[in-house]
DNA sequence: GCTTGACCTTACCATGATGGGAAGGTGCAC
DNA sequence: GTGCACCTTCCCATCATGGTAAGGTCAAGC
C-alpha cells in the first residue's frame, strides 16, 4: 500500500512516517517502480505501536528501546516494566513542575483584585516585589 | 555592565539575554565602545521579570503582554488576572494529559509481572493487543 | 490522446527555548 | 607583552511536527 494508506490506517502522518525512517526509528520500506513508498501490514503494525507509545508520551528515544523489546521474543517483561516505571517517574516529575506553577499562579491570581485599577500583586510577583 | 553581570544578576543566560534581544522581547542596549553591550540596572530588573515568568511557565508570547502590562502604570488589573488564568487553564490541561498518561501507564505497569519471561501487558497493549 | 486531480517524491524552512562551539576582538593584571 | 577572562557574531543541534514548493505518477473521464 502507498503511504497514505499506511498513514491512515496508522495514525501517523505520512509527514512522520518518513521522518521515522529518516532517523532509523522504522525500516526502510520496498519502492515500486514509480519510486512510492510500498508498505504492508507488518509496517502498519509497526507505526500504529509507535504511535500509542508517542500517546502515552514515549520519547523517541525510549521506543526505539520498546521496539526492540517488542521485536526481542525472548525479552524479560522486567525490562519493558523498568523503562515504563522510568516514564512514569518523567512524567511525576513533569506533572509536579506543572502543578508547583500552578498552585503559585493560583495564589497570585487569587489574591489579585481584577479591577480597573492597576494594582496587581501578580504583577509586582514577577516584577520581584 | 557587561552581559555576564547581567546574566548572573538576572538568573538568565547570556545567550538567552542575546536571544531575547533578538527576537524583540527586551530593548537594544547600549554599546560601549568596545562593542560590548551595556546593560544597567532596569535593564536587569526586566531580564528578572522575565526569568521569573519563565520559571511559571509562561510562554514568551504571554510575557511579551506582561511586559506591556508591567511597563502600562494605568494597566487594569482585570487584564493581568485574565492573562494568568489563562495560563493556568494550559497549565490544567497539560496537567491532565500527562495524569492520563500516567495513570494508564501506572495500570500496565500495575499488571505488568516484571520477571525474566517475556509475556508482557505493556508491550501488548502497545501492540494494540 | 489529453487533461484533471489525487497522490506521491525530495528539499528546505519554521516552530520554542535553549545549549554548544568556532573564530576572533577587548581589556585588565601580572 | 603575554595570558586569561570576557565579549562579539555566526552557525548548528535539540524534539516532534507542520508547511510549502517544485516536480513525478497514475487512473479516470472526455
Amino acid at each position: 500500500m502507498q503511504i497514505g494508506t499506511a498513514s491512515s490506517l496508522s495514525g501517523v502522518s505520512a509527514k512522520m512516517i518518513r521522518h521515522y525512517e529518516t532517523i532509523g526509528l522504522v525500516p526502510v520500506p520496498a519502492r515500486r517502480h514509480s519510486n512510492y513508498r510500498d508498505y504492508d501490514d507488518d509496517d502498519v503494525h509497526r507505526l500504529a505501536f509507535v504511535r500509542r507509545a508517542r500517546d502515552l508520551g514515549f520519547a523517541i528515544g525510549e521506543i526505539r528501546d520498546l521496539l526492540r523489546l517488542w521485536a526481542d521474543k525472548d525479552r524479560a517483561s522486567a525490562d519493558v516494566r523498568a523503562l515504563a516505571k522510568a516514564h512514569v517517574a518523567d512524567l511525576d516529575s513533569r506533572i509536579e513542575r506543572l502543578m508547583e506553577m500552578r498552585m503559585t499562579l493560583n495564589r497570585l491570581v487569587s489574591c489579585c483584585d481584577g479591577d480597573n485599577r492597576p494594582h496587581c500583586p501578580i504583577i509586582e510577583t514577577l516584577a520581584g516585589g
